[in-house]
DNA sequence: GGGAATTAAAAGTACTACTTTTACGTCACA
DNA sequence: TGTGACGTAAAAGTAGTACTTTTAATTCCC
C-alpha cells in the first residue's frame, strides 16, 4: 500500500507518520497502542517503538490511561528530514514548498557569502563544474540532468559555508528543487537568467568576493520566490 | 546522576543522548542493547525504544549482528531541539552557539521583513511592549529581566513572519540568547545601540516598512556576530 | 589462495505477565 | 446541591522469555 518496507517497524512508522502529517488524524485524536497493533497486525512492542519515535518528533504525545494523542501542527519538529519528506508527499505540499523556499531565500545568500570566504580549492572546482553542468543541460528538455547539477551546486555552497546548520539544509534544498522540477509543467527549460546567476556565483566564490556571492545568490532566491507566486498566487 | 527523570525511558534517553552528543562515544563506537540494558539496569525493551529514538535523530544506527553504532556528527539531526539542548549542555557549547548565531543572522532579518508585512495589530502591540521592556531593563544590572523581554521580542518577530519554519526557530533563539547572557561576564549592561535597534524594529514593523525592519534586524545580527568574535576569536 | 558453505552473535519480533499512573465515576458529607 | 475524598478500571509502562532473521566472520573445500 504505502512503502514496501524492510522491517515491520519502518513500515508502521512510515504509514502512521504519513497519515498524521497528512492530517488524517486531526489534532487531539487518540489512538491506542493495542488497537494499532491489531490494525497493522504487529506486536505491541513494534507499535510502542514507533510511537516513541513519533513522540520524539512531537507528532504525538503518549499519556497513561489516555492513549496516544495526535499533537497540533505547531508542535511538530518541522525540521526533521523525515517529517519534511512526509509532508512533501502529502496534501499540503504546496504550502510546505513555499515555507521551505522562503527559508532557502534567507539562508542561501548568507551561506554563499561564507562559502566565498571558506571554500577549499576543491570545493571551488566542484562548484564551477556543477555550474557548467547546469549550462550544458539548460536547453533541450534535459530537466532531470539539470536538476542533478542544480542540487549538487547548492549542496556544495551550503557545505563550503563551513556552518554545520547550513550544511544540514542540503537535503531540504534537494527536496525543494526536486519537488519544483517534478511539479512544474516540465515543458520549458530553466530560466537562462538563473543559469547565468549560478555561473556567476561560482565565479564570485572562486574570487573570494563574499558580497558579490551573497548578492547574486539573493537574486537566485528572488527568482525562486517569484516562480512560486506565478504558480500559486 | 544526570536527570532525575520520571520514567525509565526518559532517563536512559537523556543519559545516552547527552553522552553521545558530548562525544563520549567517538563515531564508530558500537554498543550492544543488552549490555546497555545491564548497565542502566532496565529491560531490553526500554533500551530498544531509546535506541529507536536515537536512531530517528541519526545519532546512532542499529544493524543486525553488529550492534548500535554511533554515527559521525555530520549525520546528526542538528535541528532537533533535543539534540540542540544536549549539545548546548556539553563541551562544544561555544562552537554550537556560534553556528546557531550565524543561522540567526541569516534568518531573523528576513523574518523581520516578513513580519512587517504580516504582523497582526496584536503582534505589533506585543512587539512594542517587549521593546519598551528591554529599554526599561537595559540599565542597572537587570540582565535576567532584560533577557526575558529580548527572547519574547524575537519570538514575536519569528511568529509574525507567518512562516512556519521561522516560527519554529523561536526555541533556538531563546537558547542562544540565554546561553549568551549566562556566559557573558554579566557585569555590563546590554549595548545601548542594540536596545535602540530593537525599538526601531518594532517601529518599522508597526509602520509596515519591511525593508527597514529587515535592515535594522540585520544590524542587530551583525552586533551579535561581532560580540561572538570578541569573546572567542 | 579464493570462493562457497557454516556458524554464531546480535538485533528484530512476539507474547505474556505484571506494575503504575490517572481519568472518571461514585458516594459520603456538608 | 455542590464539593471533596475515594475506589476502580483502562491504558501505557516495564520486564522477561522464547523465537526468528540477518549477516559478519570463520571454516573448509576445491
Amino acid at each position: 500500500m504505502t512503502t514496501p518496507a524492510q522491517g515491520l517497524h519502518s513500515h508502521v512508522l512510515a504509514t502512521l507518520g504519513l497519515a498524521i502529517t497528512a492530517g488524517e488524524y486531526p489534532p487531539g485524536t487518540v489512538l491506542r497502542t493495542d488497537e494499532l497493533a491489531q490494525r497493522f497486525d504487529v506486536s505491541r512492542t513494534v507499535v510502542r517503538e514507533v510511537v516513541r519515535v513519533l513522540e520524539s518528533m512531537h507528532l504525538v504525545e503518549s499519556r497513561r490511561r489516555v492513549g496516544v494523542t495526535v499533537l497540533p501542527t505547531a508542535s511538530w519538529n518541522v525540521y526533521d528530514p523525515q517529517v519534511i519528506r512526509w509532508r512533501l508527499a502529502g496534501a499540503d505540499r504546496p504550502r510546505q514548498l513555499r515555507s521551505l523556499t522562503v527559508l532557502r531565500s534567507a539562508v542561501e545568500p548568507v551561506a554563499a557569502g561564507l562559502a566565498a570566504l571558506h571554500a577549499t580549492p576543491e570545493q571551488c572546482r566542484e562548484l564551477t563544474e556543477q555550474a557548467l553542468g547546469m549550462v550544458a543541460t539548460s536547453r533541450g528538455r534535459r530537466l532531470e540532468e539539470y536538476l542533478v547539477h542544480d542540487i549538487a551546486f547548492h549542496r556544495v555552497v551550503l557545505n563550503a559555508s563551513g556552518n554545520e546548520m547550513f550544511a544540514r539544509l542540503g537535503d531540504v534544498v534537494a527536496e525543494v528543487l526536486t519537488g519544483r522540477t517534478h511539479h512544474h509543467v516540465m515543458f520549458e527549460d530553466p530560466d537562462p537568467a538563473a543559469v547565468t546567476l549560478h555561473v556567476q556565483v561560482a565565479e564570485a566564490v572562486r574570487e573570494r568576493n563574499a558580497a558579490r556571492a551573497e548578492e547574486l545568490t539573493r537574486q537566485i532566491a528572488v527568482g525562486a520566490l517569484q516562480e512560486l507566486d506565478v504558480l500559486a498566487p
